[in-house]
RNA sequence: GCACGGAUAGCUCAGCGGUAGAGCGUCUGUCUUACACACAGAUGGUCGGGGGUUCGAAUCCCUCUCCGUGCACCA
């Protein structure tokens, strides 16, 4: 055996057998090994930020994943413990683009562009993306790194797509024109989960309108949000509501801006709560949600007041806009005082949603997004509701349950750069919506006639008269020309319908302007057909705006003809463009308004509106459809990544042997607080994909908190750093403190003091490893029956109870339970009481003493001891190597249990050493070993904890005799231990022992200990000190006898309590009359 | 507003129908040859308040208060 240094050197040690397990591949999972003897045990890392660094949080978190993984492997199963990192989209660019302004690189994102700004994203992530991952291992995380993933990796990247493509197929994918929380920070849409709610110390104005058609009447409004008057577009009462059911449907003149002061409606909506504010809401459809609800119903237009910055826009009146708001809220609220309209201002407590990355408060915003309805929702909701999947604690079933039953459909798209790319792809045009179209205007149409007869032939005389059919046409944005025949009016006139006949006199021009948006193969196929275009263009009549679509088909001789035409009228927009892509404030900044006005330019948008779900246009495809393609800008919410983690990570859609083994995973360990956001996607999508769930057990671990209850946060700078920890301490102690205070369940009061802990009890597990190494000799493995003494037998049923008591913690993911279980075991059974009592056989037959003396026992009972220790020991090591793997390992190999051992066994390592089982009957039996065993030696020590009371009241601190006057006969070698315990010098044992009045006494399980001082005590103290002795089991004595005299109590308690009450009378009256006797001594 | 979790020794928590527990802290001794990152001993609680069920309640039921969390949310 080796010897151990005096003093563990951590740092040292942990970076030594980290490498050697690398180097080793102990943590490499092997599919091929997976047997039904050799059962798969997995789990999924919970992704981390992959700009991150380590917090307390991962260190709980990964503890825990660290100790069922390596728990596992000590069960014998096959292992897969896979790690990675998460791009997180919105995070990581709002970091990066941070850093480049802060280093003046950029001042706009738009300085770099898409592809510039992505690439030194990609730079950043390789130069910072490993830090956490390192600091994974300083922790001493077994995962498999060789199977490392990253959620933005080309093969990850696949798989999304591919499920993109797949739920869009499902049609469970859609676009559209939403109300969505906007983040005017990131400039980005968020899902419904990424906003958070806070209170907020906000001033309700209140300001007052008059009804014009009942001058004198006026209605005071109030409202937290004076800054987007200028976008309200009526007011609102509850129909019901008596105080105002009569001015419905006249009209107030709107204060702001006070330029522009519209008037607008008084409608009546059921939405309005009349017994809040004043009853009376203004409806602010662009800017609020249920306004625009309430706008829908009423089909009142929703005007944008505001740029995707948060900036004001024009429409907010030259007042305002231009100006940030909040600060215009505070200028709104002083144009309406000074207009004397109003009212008061007074402090308001409201709550706001806020944007949990940027905490900046969100706006509500109409933009087009894109959209996931869930899939698998019911099996997903089923699994947990019948506990086919368990979570741990169980609680949080219901609150996922209850966020299945209401499910909103997710917002999936965002606007940032960084992230997936939305596998859709517009036809040329589509990608450039805001691409101006000339309108040609036309007053009135030449064209005339009763009825669509009369105009059919007006028009066809027209066309002839004038030369269009047979003529070529310049197309001016391709450059090629488009022939009409007369097929293809005829077609035109037969299926469309005025609009077409009428807009013939503008069809040079039309398509001369067309915009060619789309080419598409030729349906069904035809060989001399090359392609098909469709074009756009748009004119107005009499007023009215139309599009003008054209499919145009191109022969592979090169002609292009001109096959049929299509009017539809384009409703004038209500609502703002659907085409605003760049998420740039800046170059937003002037693009509005969002209502063409009758002069204006019409965009490409505009036109294309409707037609956007049809293939000829959009595509949902991994690969672009060709040159004349774009695609989709925005990028996919990095959840909607994280989601397929389980079993994207494993080679999916590939069925590879990995899946085949480890999916599902076994456990999931993670933060309740990604519930929704991960935890029930995950679910959903291993149905959805697997037709399998991904995990069968859910850990949640609890929130750590500081000494004073507060989360830790980077602002309150509460949050200590695990690195820091871990040199302070070392990881095992961070581990074991960290696992100590995290009961199931709860959230973790973090107290640097439970580290300091667990470096105290690695400290601890050290010394008692060297006290048994300077006892000398090899690895005792030979435990003989015979001489087991009531101290062996104790601890070695301490052992059994603690090893069972662990083992069901960790299957129940009681961690905090396992770690004190194994405290107490190890530091007050074994090292306080077993290694102190075994001293009694170590020091007397010394290893010196036993060698001098010629021909030791063949297995003496010294080495039996030892025997017992390495047993203990041994068992030790491996019951704590989840918890603490590197001071475990380094003592497993240090004192030499690997010895003798097979690799795979324990030898090459203690992570594969088996897990611990209690001895069962058979071999409690074998050594002789009863249950009662455990009260012999529990006598014995409650004996030793009197004595030393007897000492410490009577301030003896030295070496001191004491008599122990025995109830019954004992054996020497347990005088001998309850000397050694008590350190005595010496301790008599004499039956017919007379003390000498004032004799300081305790009444003892195995009889009555003595301590003899030869007058020098206290008589009057001792007889204070057992007077209250007695006071007190007379007053138990007491309660114990009212009970047993209550016929109410012994007539209807169980047999089993009285026989227990009695047998306390009993008890408490034999102490009692030996305190007496003990008074009566001191005279 | 709805739901869930918590309130037990100075602190962190266990106990969840039958004599109030642990660890840490505090106090007092001790450098006893594995360990002062230690050893020994002691101190400390009307189990948040009120009601009820029961022979018996920290434990079950009702109610209130306070703390935390999730969901919903009105200007």
């Amino acid at each position: 055996m080796p010897e151990l240094e005096k003093t563990y050197t951590p740092a040292e040690v942990e970076a030594r057998w980290y490498q050697r397990w690398l180097k080793d591949d102990c943590f490499k999972a092997r599919p091929e090994h997976v047997s039904e003897k050799r059962p798969a045990y997995s789990i999924v890392i919970p992704p981390p930020n992959v700009t991150g660094i380590l917090t307390l949080g991962h260190v709980l978190n990964n503890t825990i994943q660290d100790i069922l993984a390596r728990r596992a492997r000590m069960l014998g199963k096959e292992v897969l413990w896979l790690p990675g990192t998460d791009h997180a989209g919105i995070a990581t660019q709002n970091v990066v683009e941070k850093t480049l302004k802060k280093q003046g690189v950029i001042k706009h994102r738009d300085d770099l562009g898409r592809e510039g700004l992505v690439a030194k994203i990609w730079e950043w992530k390789e130069k910072h993306g490993g830090i956490i991952i390192e600091q994974l291992k300083k922790l001493g995380a077994s995962c498999d790194w060789s199977r490392e993933r990253f959620t933005f990796d080309d093969d990850y990247n696949a798989c999304v797509m591919r499920v993109f493509v797949d739920l869009y197929k499902k049609g469970l994918i859609y676009r559209g024109k939403r109300m969505v929380n906007w983040c005017p920070s990131s400039l980005t849409a968020l899902s419904d989960e990424e906003v958070v709610m806070k209170a907020q110390n906000a001033i309700m104005y209140h300001f007052k309108v008059e009804v014009v058609e009942e001058p004198g009447t006026w209605l005071t409004i109030a409202t937290t949000r004076p800054e987007v008057i200028p976008g309200d577009q009526a007011i609102a009462v509850n129909p019901k509501d008596e105080r105002y059911a009569h001015l419905i449907g006249k009209h107030v003149r709107r204060p702001l801006p006070v330029e522009d002061q519209a008037l607008i409606p008084i409608i009546a909506d059921e939405h309005v709560d009349f017994t809040f504010g004043t009853g009376v809401l203004k409806v602010t459809p662009a800017h609020d949600k249920a306004d625009f609800e309430i706008a829908q119903r009423h089909n009142l237009p929703a005007v944008d007041v505001m740029h995707p910055n948060g900036v004001l826009n024009e429409l907010a009146g030259k007042d305002l806009a231009g100006m940030e708001r909040f600060a215009a809220r505070k200028r709104a609220a002083e144009l309406l005082a000074e207009i004397g309209s109003l009212v008061k201002e007074e402090p308001y407590q409201n709550n706001l949603g806020y944007s949990e990355r940027a905490d900046v408060p969100i706006e509500s915003r109409l933009s087009e997004q894109w959209f996931l309805k869930y899939p698998s929702v019911k099996v997903s909701q089923a699994v947990v509701a019948n506990g086919e999947m368990k979570f741990h604690p169980d609680r949080w079933a219901k609150v996922y349950d209850h966020w299945m039953t209401g499910l909103q459909d997710w917002c999936i798209s965002r606007q940032v750069w960084w992230g997936h790319r939305i596998p859709v792809w517009y036809s040329k045009g589509l990608g450039e919506l805001n691409r101006e179209v000339i309108v040609i205007e036309c007053d009135r149409s030449p064209i005339e006639g009763q009825n669509i007869k009369e105009l059919r032939a007006s028009a066809w005389a027209w066309a002839e008269s004038h030369g269009i059919i047979g003529h070529e046409f310049h197309n001016d944005d391709t450059n090629a020309d488009i022939e009409v025949v007369k097929a293809s009016l005829r077609h035109a006139f037969d299926n469309y319908g005025v609009v077409n006949v009428l807009l013939i006199p503008l069809l040079p021009e039309l398509l001369k302007t067309a915009v060619l948006v789309a080419t598409v193969p030729h349906e069904p196929f035809s060989p001399e057909m090359k392609a098909v275009h469709r074009y756009f263009a748009a004119c107005r009549m009499g007023g009215k705006l139309y599009r003008v679509k054209f499919t145009v088909k191109e022969r592979r001789d090169g002609h292009r003809l001109y096959d049929h035409q299509s009017a539809e009228i384009v409703e004038e927009k209500k609502v703002e463009l659907g085409g605003d892509k760049s998420p740039a404030g800046r170059s937003d900044e002037g693009k509005l308004p969002t209502q063409p006005a009758p002069s204006s330019i019409v965009s490409l948008g505009h036109l294309v509106e409707e037609v956007k779900s049809t293939d000829d246009f959009v595509r949902c495809q991994l690969d672009s459809p060709g040159e004349t393609w774009t695609q989709d800008p925005d990028v996919l919410d990095t959840w909607f990544s994280s989601w397929l983690w389980p079993f994207a990570t494993m080679g999916w859609p590939e069925k590879t042997s990995t899946l085949k083994a480890f999916y599902p995973t076994t456990d999931l360990v993670t933060g309740p607080d990604i519930i929704f956001f991960w935890v029930a996607r995950m679910i959903m999508a291993g149905f959805e994909w697997m037709g399998e769930l991904p995990f069968k057990n859910v850990y949640f671990t609890g929130i750590i908190r500081d000494k004073q209850g507060r989360k830790m946060s980077k602002s309150l700078g509460n949050s200590p750093d695990p690195l820091e920890l871990i040199a302070s301490y070392s990881a095992d102690a961070l581990r074991f403190g960290i696992m100590r205070s995290a009961p199931l369940g709860q959230d973790i009061c973090f107290d640097e003091k439970n580290v300091e802990l667990g470096r105290n009890f690695c400290t601890k597990l050290w010394n008692a490893a060297r006290f048994r190494q300077m006892q000398g000799g090899e690895v005792e493995t030979e435990i003989s029956a015979a001489l087991l003494s009531s101290d062996d037998k104790w601890i070695l049923l301490r052992l059994n109870t603690a090893i069972a008591e662990v083992s069901t913690a960790l299957e129940e993911y009681r961690f905090s339970d396992a770690t004190a279980t194994l405290y107490r075991f190890f530091w007050s059974e074994y090292c306080d009481w077993y290694i102190e009592a075994s001293k009694a056989v170590l020091q007397s037959g010394s290893a010196v003493s036993a060698e001098a003396g010629g021909t030791p026992a063949p297995h003496s009972r010294r080495t039996n001891t030892l025997a017992v220790i390495d047993f203990v020991l041994g068992h030790t090591l491996r019951l704590f190597h989840p918890f603490m793997p590197f001071i475990t390992e380094e003592l497993w190999h240090g004192m030499g249990f690997n010895a003798d051992l097979p690799e795979n066994q324990g030898g090459k390592s203690i992570m594969f050493a088996p897990w611990p089982k209690p001895l069962d009957a058979d071999e409690l039996a074998h050594f002789g070993i009863l249950p009662e065993d455990e009260k012999a030696a529990n006598d014995k020590y409650e004996t030793v904890v009197l004595g030393r009371g007897l000492k410490s009241t009577f301030n003896i601190n030295k070496k001191v005799r004491f008599v122990l006057k025995p109830n019954q006969e004992l054996p020497s070698h347990e005088i001998e231990v309850i000397r050694i315990l008590l350190n005595a010098e010496p301790l008599e044992v004499d039956a017919a022992f007379t003390p000498t009045k004032g004799t300081p006494s305790a009444l003892t399980p195995l009889g009555t200990i003595f301590l003899p001082l030869d007058g020098l005590i206290d008589v009057e103290a001792e007889r204070a000190r057992v007077s209250k002795e007695l006071a007190k089991v007379a007053s138990e004595l007491e309660k114990v006898r009212a009970k047993l005299a209550d016929e109410n109590f012994t007539s209807k308690v169980p047999q089993k309590v009285l026989d227990e009450h009695q047998q306390r009378e009993t008890d408490w009256q034999e102490k009692a009359a030996k305190l007496k006797e003990m008074l009566a001594a001191l005279g």
